[in-house]
DNA sequence: TTGACAAATGACTTATTAGTCATTATTATA
DNA sequence: TATAATAATGACTAATAAGTCATTTGTCAA
C-alpha cells in the first residue's frame, strides 16, 4: 500500500510537468527509487494507475466541495464557499486538476473517458442542488443553462492561475464570481439549455452503491490508516451500517471524525448521501 | 503544393479522431495514397505538419471573424454577429477546432504553444475593441475581465457541440450569449481581472529573471508609491533579497502587505515565482 | 528512342517504451 | 540457523513510430 502511495504521488509530479503521454514508467520508478518490476507488482499497466489517480484525487476534490456546500446553513454564503473551496481544492491539487483539465478532452483510453464524464456529473449534480437551492422556482426554466455558465467561468479563470502561475487573490475571484452568478440567475430570460438537451446529455450515472460496497470499502481502508481514533470511528460506522443502533448525533460525530482523514474523503461522501436520502 | 494541401485535409480529419498524438505518418500517408518518403517532400517533420494547420486555420477563422464584426455597422447586432461568426467558423472546421481546443492546454511542443498563445490574443484583441465600441467607457473598470468572462462562455456551450454533437440551434445560442453578455456588461461591479493583470498576462515570462533585475523594479517602484505599508514591506523585501533573513512565513506576509497593489503586481508575480510559495 | 531530371517509393535504421520473467535479495517462520 | 515465502530487480522482448535513402518510376526535351 504505502508503495502505491510513492507511485502515485511521484508520478503525479512528472505527469503535471510533461503530461501522461511523455512520461515513461522506467522515468516514474528512477524517481522513486525503485526498479520498473516493482512498478508492475502495483499496478498492472500504466492506464491503471492513471485511473487510481483520478478516482483519488476526483474523490477528495468532490467531497470536500460537497461537504461545504451542505454545511453552509447560510444561504448569503452559499455560493461564495462553493467557489471558494472549489478553488481551494484546485490550487490544493493543482498538479492534478492540471492532468484532469488538460486530458479532459484528449484521451484515447475508453475506460478514462467515462471516469472524467462520471465526475464531472458529480460536479454538474452539486451545481444544480445549489442553484436550485438559492434561486428555486426562479430559475426553474434556466437552471440547466446556468450550470453551464457557472462550468465556463470557473473553467476560464482557473486556467489563470492553474497555467499562468499568477498569484491569486482567491477571495476577490470568489466575490467576482458569486456576483456573476447572480447577474445570470437573476436575469436570465433566454436560456440555451433546457430541461431536454440536459437530460439528452445525460450519460446514465452509475447505479447507486449498496451498503456492502460501502462495507467493503470500510474495510479497505481500515487496513490503510494508523490513526486510532479513525480506525475505531470507522469500525463502529461500519457495525452501525449493519444494523443501526447508534443516534444520528454519534453517527454525525463519528462522520466529523474521518471527514478530513485522506484516505476517508471517500467514504464520508457516500455515507452522507447515504443518510440523507434514508431519512 | 497540391500534394501539401492534400495531406493537410486527410491528416486533419484523422487528427481529429484520434488525437495527434496517436495518429502516425503512415497512417496519414495510407489514407492519402501516397509514400511515407513523399510526405517528408512535403514537410520536413511531423511537428512542421501541425504547425502549418494550425496556422492555416487560425488564420482563415480568426479573419472570417475579424471581416465579420469590422463590417457590422449596426452596434445592436454586433453582439450577434460575433457569437455567430465565432460558432459559424467553428463549426465550419470543426475538425480543425477539435484538435485547437484539445491540444490548447496539453502541448509538448513549444513552437506550438506559442503559436496557439498568439491566436488567442488575437482573439482577445478582437473581443476588446468589441466591448470598447459597444460599452465604451462604461465597462473602463470590468473590460478585462468580461473577456475572461465571454471566453469561458464560448469554450463551455462551444465544448456542447464540438464534443457532444448535439445538434445546434445557433441564433438561439447567439441569442442566449448576447443577453448574458450584455448582463455581465451593464451589471458587473467587482472585476476579478484588472487591466494590470491583462497586462501581466500578455508577457507570459520564459526566461529566468535575475535577483538583480528585480531589485531593480523595487527600487523603480519605491519612487513610484507613497503607502507607508507597502513602501516599507518593498524594502523589507528588497532586503531579504541581497540577503535572506526573514522566515519564510514573514516574507509570505510581506507579499500579501504588496500583492494588491496596482504598481506592485508584477514584482509580486515574479517573487511568488522566484519563492515558489504559489504554483 | 534515349537520357537527364524530378518525383515517388518503401524497406531499413534508430529510438523509444510498455510490459515480462528468470534471477536475486529480503523477510518471516519453524 | 535453515528453509520457505515474498519482494524486488533489470535485462530482455515485442511493438510502434519517426525519419532516411538507395532504388524505381514517370516525364519530357532533344
Amino acid at each position: 500500500m504505502i508503495k502505491k502511495q510513492l507511485i502515485m504521488e511521484k508520478a503525479l509530479e512528472l505527469f503535471a510537468q510533461q503530461g501522461i503521454e511523455a512520461t515513461p514508467i522506467q522515468q516514474i520508478t528512477d524517481y522513486c527509487g525503485i526498479s520498473k518490476g516493482a512498478f508492475y507488482l502495483s499496478f498492472k499497466s500504466k492506464d491503471e494507475l492513471i485511473i487510481a489517480l483520478i478516482d483519488h484525487f476526483m474523490k477528495e476534490i468532490i467531497s470536500d466541495i460537497d461537504y461545504m456546500v451542505n454545511n453552509t446553513k447560510n444561504d448569503e454564503e452559499l455560493l461564495y464557499t462553493f467557489y471558494y473551496s472549489t478553488f481551494h481544492a484546485f490550487h490544493k491539487h493543482s498538479d492534478f486538476a492540471k492532468i484532469f483539465i488538460k486530458e479532459q478532452t484528449q484521451s484515447f483510453n475508453e475506460e478514462l473517458i467515462v471516469k472524467i464524464h462520471y465526475y464531472d456529473r458529480l460536479m454538474e449534480g452539486i451545481i444544480l442542488s445549489l442553484i436550485e437551492r438559492l434561486y428555486g422556482e426562479k430559475v426553474e426554466r434556466t437552471k440547466y443553462d446556468l450550470i453551464y455558465c457557472i462550468k465556463g467561468l470557473m473553467n476560464s479563470y482557473s486556467g489563470l492561475f492553474l497555467f499562468n502561475n499568477a498569484p491569486l487573490n482567491r477571495e476577490l475571484l470568489c466575490q467576482s464570481l458569486v456576483e456573476k452568478t447572480n447577474l445570470l440567475a437573476s436575469h436570465t430570460t433566454v436560456p440555451f439549455i433546457t430541461h431536454e438537451d440536459f437530460q439528452m446529455l445525460k450519460h446514465p450515472i452509475k447505479e447507486e452503491i449498496t451498503i456492502e460496497q460501502i462495507i467493503q470499502m470500510i474495510e479497505q481502508v481500515l487496513k490503510e490508516i494508523d490513526e486510532p481514533i479513525e480506525k475505531e470511528s470507522l469500525i463502529l460506522l461500519k457495525q452501525h451500517l449493519l444494523e443501526p443502533t447508534l443516534s444520528p448525533a454519534i453517527a454525525k460525530g463519528l462522520l466529523e471524525n474521518i471527514r478530513n482523514h485522506p484516505h476517508c474523503k471517500w467514504i464520508t461522501y457516500l455515507l452522507f448521501r447515504y443518510y440523507e436520502i434514508e431519512k
